[in-house]
RNA sequence: CGGGGCGUAGCGCAGCCUGGUAGCGCAUCUGCUUUGGGAGCAGAGGGUCGUAGGUUCGAAUCCUAUCGCCCCGACCA
């Protein structure tokens, strides 16, 4: 607390947000840090942004090079990583929107562990099934206990023993929470890490029918997550592994580099739910946008049927790759038959409840969203993810003129909430550039001391690389209009 | 788990075969010059050579064990 008071107060002796203080004070004086609540300086010379010119060797993949290239993640053991301030940004937007999209579907939050007991498993019969990919671990008192690769035990425990009656049905209860599989092989970065975080859901309903519109709700609240991520992400009918369940979709992100065969008609891509204003409890209206959805062909390797795709006309057939990001479930009373998860009906009799679960891969869509955006200068994200909204860029450090106009531009650019990262730092205007194509905010402002003479400053679009000259004014009204609705 | 490879400075690598002062590039620090697409020059700092044994007067180098990481395969949100 009184760490965090100092900070603030110090915070306020240079002019509120730093804007207008000179670079580093002292080289003795600690550099402000994060306070919850209290929203750091996005100054680069106060910020930690390790990036590396030079690709390290392990690397393979793009999403992988280039979020350790942009200083997103660091290796902690295979599989493991930490996520540095700008990895951790692109994490915290996904889950905003996860977390969003997930309430207008009527889904309520909550947190599980991610340490389970060993015994719940036994009941389900998922413990000695579940093999080597399960972290399995002891306590002190030698408890058997294991680090949670899914939650369709616990949740139904939960359920169990709060709900009774089927009144208090419809139930969809989801939580944003680490998992670890102890993959064989782990590889390719966060797009298959052993720990992952993953948003996972759970619907409890009397009937099928209602355990189906849940299955809806799902994928239509997917669909529109996904599209607000900047992804075009297909359902595909999946196989449903060792979950179980007579009804699955997986969603698949377009990207060469998937790890998975995808096979299309071109239609389905042509679908878009925009702004459109979605009644999760319409039924009717929220079936028909699946049906939309799932009556075009779309199919994994796995699923694959050559014949029924040979059947469309040539020009709509697509092959391409694909990389999974989310599959939803219904598997009626797998579980809750095992686990006794049974509410009293209507006429007093006790019946198990129908059930789903529902995945987003939120840690693998950071890394999903870089394969199918970057080029070859960096990562280039979609706005709605982007870790800043705006790269501003000082072409004269140190010039009075050029500071102050950066100063006054960068206040007005938080004042309008479009979250700006200032590149002060003492570099050329080559080195500054590289670095923000490299971390790939998608709009960035570049003031130079010859612009700033006819009053003016440049906005680039950092996916075409086009730039427009225009007053500081006009730089803040148009960033401000692109992110209407982000 | 089968097959292959690699651990030497923050990153990328050389040195190992043939044992004898631990090197190069980038990054970092200092100074000067430079300043619209990863600047130049001069200087400086930084490494128990993954770890543990062994051989030897002497080990990054040879031997043994062990740990970690990467790639290919079967498997996966």
């Amino acid at each position: 607390m009184q760490i965090c008071a100092e900070r603030m107060a110090r915070a306020a002796g240079r002019g509120g947000d730093a804007g207008l203080r000179a670079p580093a004070a002292s080289p003795t004086s600690a550099r402000p840090k994060a306070c919850p609540g209290v929203p750091p300086p996005m100054r680069l010379t106060q910020y930690f942004l390790p990036v590396l010119k030079e690709t390290p060797a392990e690397a393979q993949i793009a999403s992988h090079r280039l979020m350790l290239r942009a200083g997103m993640i660091r290796q902690a053991s295979a599989g493991i990583y930490s996520w540095l301030p700008l990895g951790y940004r692109v994490l915290r937007r996904i889950e905003t929107i996860v977390h969003e999209e997930q309430q207008r579907a009527g889904h309520i939050p909550m947190l599980m562990p991610t340490i389970q007991s060993a015994d719940l498993w036994r009941e389900s019969g998922r413990y000695d099934d579940y093999g080597e990919e399960m972290l399995r671990l002891r306590d002190r008192h030698d408890r058997e206990l294991l680090y949670g690769p899914t939650n369709e035990e616990l949740i139904t425990e939960i359920f169990r023993t709060g709900v009774a009656s089927y009144k208090e049905l419809p139930l969809t209860l989801y939580h944003i929470q680490w998992k670890f599989r102890d993959e064989i092989r782990p590889r390719f970065g966060v797009m298959r890490g052993r720990e992952f975080l993953m948003k996972d859901g759970y619907n409890f309903d009397l009937t099928k029918d209602d355990a189906l519109h849940a299955y809806n709700r799902h994928m239509v609240s997917y669909i529109r997550t996904y599209e607000r991520m900047g992804l075009k992400a297909i359902p595909m009918r999946a196989d449903s592994g060792p979950i179980g369940g007579d009804n699955t979709h997986e969603f698949l992100v377009l990207a060469p580099t998937g790890e998975s065969g995808v096979y299309y008609d071109r239609a389905v891509t042509d679908l878009t739910l925009g702004e459109r204003a979605i009644d999760y409890g319409d039924r009717a209206a929220v079936a028909a946008i699946c049906t939309d959805w799932t009556t075009p062909y779309a199919r994994t390797d796995e699923t694959h049927d050559p014949a029924l795709f040979a059947a469309l006309p040539e020009a709509r057939r697509v092959e391409g790759r694909g990389i999974e990001v989310g599959q939803i479930f219904y598997f009626g009373t797998k579980y809750s038959e095992p686990l006794k998860a049974l509410v009293s009906t209507e006429e007093g009799e006790r019946v198990p409840v129908h059930m789903g679960s529902h995945g987003i891969g939120v840690s693998r869509l950071v890394g999903a969203i870089i394969e199918a955006s970057h080029d070859d200068r960096g990562i280039v994200w979609p706005e709605g993810v982007a870790p800043f909204r705006v790269g501003l860029v000082n072409l004269r450090q140190g010039d009075g003129a050029t500071d102050a106009a950066c100063a006054a531009l960068y206040g007005e650019l938080r004042a309008a909430g479009l979250d700006p990262l200032y590149d002060d730092r003492d570099e050329r205007a080559g080195a500054k550039f590289a670095t923000m194509d490299l971390i790939g905010l998608p709009w960035r402002i570049t003031v130079g001391p010859r612009g700033l003479a006819a009053g003016k400053v440049e906005l680039t679009a950092r996916r075409s690389g086009e730039t427009e000259e225009m007053s500081p004014a006009e730089a803040v009204a148009r960033c401000t209009e692109i992110y209407r609705g982000h």
